[in-house]
DNA sequence: AGCAGAGCGGAACGATCCGTTCCATTGGTA
DNA sequence: TACCAATGGAACGGATCGTTCCGCTCTGCT
């Protein structure tokens, strides 16, 4: 393929390669201050001209659904480390905080329905919701997780870090963890707590994010 | 002033009478759903014509500003009525729970930006503060606040309440009520509770919201 | 009865924004 | 040197939206 395969990259082909990663950096920034963002805005953060952003993507839809997709990628990831964790109390509040550290519930629910879907990326939030109930359900066996509480709930608690947004992102990740602190502490057994109130959160109460907007 | 006055109006009159109702429940409802959206919008919503909103509102800014400057008058109510309870406890989570209700943060932060405030905003902005204030000192008095939360945990609070939304207004308010409940679950003094992390979210750290957007 | 005008619906306009295309230029590569 | 992948950015065309404006209706007053 590449001329000089085997070699490393230098010259042209390295500006190519290192702009990659620059786009999409830049459009992660970018697309999680604004979803609605224009495409000239990542062009800008990226300093980089329009084309080397249609050199690699179709158009604004394809770059969008990329990136929704690494975050669910991502989001799995995380699941399956946490899965590794022996205490299931550990592994539930670990999983949480790396998610919310990386912002990645921004990535897929807010930019879901900006674009229309792949196949893959069904199985894959089909695997992540398996992966999260697996990990509600050691976090009640260990006991430390109210009883009332759901696989769902973690949508809200989600959404409530994700809600959280300051200019500063070092700032913004402090108050989230604070947030989560509060969430977790919510979400702790303790004795003769008033349930919690309401019908639970259901499947499919927020699948209609993924319904094309706009 | 009304040719009429002192008898009931009727007619043409009672009609704009009733619509000037109809289109500040549409707008709420509207921009509520989307603070972006379109003006045109709003009178369909209320199923009047684009001309019966410019007769009462100089432009989409001056509507914008009124419709957040009554989510803060209500704000203020709320509070007042909240410190009449004797129970501070009681106060603070009745206060919590009826702001969460009627949407007062929606109205107040997410229109916040779009509009140059009066300084009469200002003024009930800080007299909002000063009642939220007494609220929490009240519920740390009570014994039953965590000592570690602060005033502006409040923002953090409301900011995640207002960001559940599913397309059921009633089912909206649900899930907000159970949010809410894990969140203040999650405030309550518990012995050996760890401390909250970071440093607590301070007063003017989300004045940024105010400055004009876009 | 007749008239003046408040109230209104909605088309039309002008400004702005944004996704995408296109072309000239550059600099590495063979 | 000749070529071409890669790029910057101007230009285009479509869509959106705030605001204005015109003509109609129906009320309230003379």
């Amino acid at each position: 393929m590449s001329p000089t395969s085997g070699k490393a990259l230098g010259g042209r082909r390295a500006q190519a390669a290192r702009n990659d990663e620059v786009i999409l950096e830049a459009a992660r920034a970018v697309f999680l201050d604004d979803p609605k963002a224009p495409i000239a805005a990542v062009a800008d953060r990226a300093g980089v001209g329009i084309s080397a952003l249609y050199r690699r993507y179709a158009g604004k839809e394809d770059l969008l659904r990329q990136l929704c997709h690494d975050g669910l990628r991502r989001y799995v990831e995380e699941a399956e480390t946490a899965l590794a964790e022996p205490d299931g109390w550990a592994a539930f509040t670990g999983f949480l905080g790396r998610v919310v550290d990386a912002d990645v519930h921004s990535l897929t629910v807010h930019l879901a329905g900006t674009f229309t879907p792949t196949e893959e990326m069904g199985r894959d939030a089909m695997r992540a919701n398996e992966l999260a109930t697996a990990l509600v359900d050691r976090a009640h066996a260990s006991g430390r997780l109210r009883p009332d509480a759901v696989v769902h709930d973690l949508g809200l608690l989600l959404e409530a870090c994700a809600a959280v947004r300051v200019p500063d992102p070092e700032r913004t990740r402090q108050l989230r963890r604070r947030q989560l602190a509060v969430l977790l502490a919510g979400l702790s057994s303790v004795p003769d707590a008033d349930p919690l109130p309401g019908p639970p959160p259901a499947a499919g109460e927020f699948d209609w994010r993924w319904r094309r907007r706009q």
